[in-house]
DNA sequence: TATCATTATGTTATACTATAACAATTATAA
DNA sequence: TTATAATTGTTATAGTATAACATAATGATA
């Protein structure tokens, strides 16, 4: 592989993120957001800990039941009297999350398998083009190399001036062929 | 321009199919079906037209609608004392028929933005590109160079067969930059 | 600290996109 | 012409996403 492409494998399926991994992926998202200056809240700080803690690619609607879930098991540990009855989530609260998290680079959003996954290396906007297995659902994500050239090419050859792509190749990955 | 790359803009917007496109694209589409030996029914032919005849990427209930209209037309001309009721045409009735073109090759889907266009070069299945202006929702669709580089990039760096690629850059297009 | 303005979240409702399952019809081949 | 397969009709529902407004929490300012 040349040393110019980066691709990096989201710890799905088999393999996954351990607490501590999350654990340092959510430090880092904080003094992310302090540093630019927006508000890591908890239930986006929850949102995004659900996204990584996924073994694969994960849908808002699976979000809105796992931190349902969160929400219930944070009721019945806080133990007391008070039976705070938890309403259901509802949509828009999970998608405003995901919003804001793919404005901060956070996560990354599968447009053809309308999924969320981690960004491997969360930082300002970059694009990136996603290797999906439709076997095993591991996502790989590819930036630089060939993706810039998609970017420069439709730039400099087209006169086009991209502002948001979705590059995803569906197929079989190497452990699954 | 590199010479070895395809780029073809879709005739929307202001520009747009003229009839004796339409027809010729309709006759060369039939000529294709008789060839692959599949049946380009008069539904599935009404539905390509319509999508031709589009001045933008059109979506499914669009075409919902637009066929319910031809139909109620068909109807009104024909006349005579027989006063069909003519039901509301169904989801699964356009979505049928788009997939039979996408399987053909005769349309592309736009994944990003749910909708489609025809394609500029029907044949056997080929991969490519499309730049979407999200002011004049025109579309280009690029075939060869960059998106070969992409997959090959995937084939040969990474071991992942690709089946299936969704790339679609959003931007602002030329014209409207 | 108290107040205001801003931002974020909750809540209700609904729009939009797509498919499952089975019935009826039409075309093709034996 | 009948049997078979392919297509289309029909009904229902699943899945994805957003609009609109109410409430709550936060941060800045007096």
């Amino acid at each position: 592989m040349p040393s110019s492409v980066s691709v990096c494998e989201h710890p799905h399926d088999a393999q996954h993120f351990s607490s501590a991994d999350i654990a340092e992926r959510l430090t880092a998202a904080t003094e992310h957001c302090r540093v630019r200056g927006v508000r890591f809240t908890q239930l986006r700080k929850q949102i995004y800990e659900l996204v990584l803690q996924a073994k694969k690619p994960v849908g808002a609607y699976d979000l809105m039941t796992q931190l349902q879930q969160m929400r219930l098991a944070e009721i019945s540990s806080t133990a007391g009297s008070q039976k705070q009855s938890a309403k259901n989530v509802a949509p828009p609260t999970v998608y405003r999350s995901l919003e804001f998290l793919l404005s901060e680079g956070l996560i990354h959003q599968l447009t053809s398998i309308n999924a969320y996954v981690p960004c491997c290396h969360p930082r300002a906007q970059h694009t990136a083009a996603f290797l999906i297995c439709d076997i095993c659902l591991r996502v790989q994500e590819c930036s630089s190399l060939p993706v810039q050239e998609m970017m420069s090419f439709a730039e400099q050859d087209v006169g086009f001036t991209v502002t948001h792509s979705v590059i995803e190749l569906r197929g079989r990955c190497q452990t699954c062929h």
